[in-house]
DNA sequence: TTTTGTGAATCGATTCACAGCG
DNA sequence: CGCTGTGAATCGATTCACAAAA
């Protein structure tokens, strides 16, 4: 029982699947439900029951054979090895369409990203979006630096992306999501996350046939 | 000289990859450029230039050991390799803030994908968003039969997408791009692929350290 | 019998190393 | 030389197969 191993692979993959395994296991433990199998969160997720076992064991938890694995423990667990001890600040640059759908992605599912808005447009700043206050671009460093902000959201066109992602980057960032369809040049100790709406759609187009 | 060599294997790695590569070359392009070295797109890509030179084999295009890669025909080869010979007819399911932000997406980038939107406010609906029409779900069924169209893009809140990806599926779509936050359950001959922004957040919050 | 945990095998994707060419 | 094309090697991720437990 638990006896962790403290081990290093953590692919992004893997890091992937336990946020889904996250997301279920606080569904079914929302439900009313105490302990799951394998077999049961493989279903949920898509993935094969095997890979879920591997991928607790890399967290660390074990389980039962009787009644598999206690969802309770197993979420602290997995909030433990992904480091999601206590909430975290975003910056969210760019707040179009794209960044409000963000915004309340975040709000709404995922009390844990606290963010902060900025952007350009004086129309959208000193206004509160989904709750969350949108403070001009010319307070974007400061507030970063201030605030010790270390991850940030691009959501702005794909002309700006390169310059702000400097700005932020400047300012402290070392983790960018981005969504502009460009790729961003950055020291290499910055982790970069690309979310590309036309290559995603490409793809489907493709396996589609 | 291009000798197709009709392959069977093509990784959704790769289509993501060509896909890139032909943005890229679309820019290079209209910048004046008439050819380009494997290592020069892979930069341009952040991958390495034999992956490059693999994957342009694959799509059956060789280039010429001193000039490297004629960036047009290249561009037919990739067009012909990943089908992409007339528009193709998107659905898009609703038509909030995300819904909104992948159609300013196609329509500024992509003249080859064209999206009909449907949403079950009616406030949205009969109105026209980024230069498409945006119709009341209840068309939806109908109007995906009429223009046969077999890709949609479901951008609704995650308590609708299963039930909304069903009727999709029933009307004939055979491909579906999801931001739901939930794992979808459809018959196996459909391709699903998810972009989960919550779960790419977290992503970069764990690589981040 | 069902389920977990895991070494070993497999599968797939990427890189290495080098041949061929201009 | 530098560049493309590619068999072979490597690396990583997933699955197989089975031991141990209840």
């Amino acid at each position: 029982m638990a006896l962790a191993k403290t081990i290093p692979g953590a692919s992004p993959r893997m890091v992937e699947r336990l946020s889904l395994y996250r997301r279920v296991l606080q569904q079914t433990s929302a439900a009313g439900s105490h302990s799951t199998y394998s077999h049961e969160l493989a279903a949920a997720c898509r993935v094969s029951a095997v890979q879920v076992r591997r991928d607790l064991m890399t967290v660390g938890y074990s389980g039962s054979t009787k009644s598999g694995y206690e969802i309770k423990p197993l979420l602290v667990a997995m909030d433990t090895f992904l480091g999601n001890t206590g909430p975290v600040d975003v910056a969210l640059v760019g707040v179009g369409h794209l960044g409000r759908a963000v915004l309340a992605f975040l709000c709404w599912r995922h009390p844990r990203f606290v963010p902060v808005a900025f952007d350009r447009d004086t129309r959208l700043t000193e206004r509160v979006l989904d709750g969350v206050h949108c403070l001009p671009v010319e307070q974007m460093a400061d507030t970063i630096q201030e605030q010790q902000i270390r991850i940030a959201v691009v959501c702005v066109p794909a002309t700006e992306a390169q310059r702000v992602s400097e700005q932020l980057v400047a300012a402290g960032v070392r983790g960018i999501l981005n969504f502009a369809p460009v790729t961003l040049f950055l020291p290499s100790y910055v982790f970069i996350e690309n979310i590309d709406i036309s290559v995603a759609l490409e793809k489907v187009a493709f396996f589609t046939g």
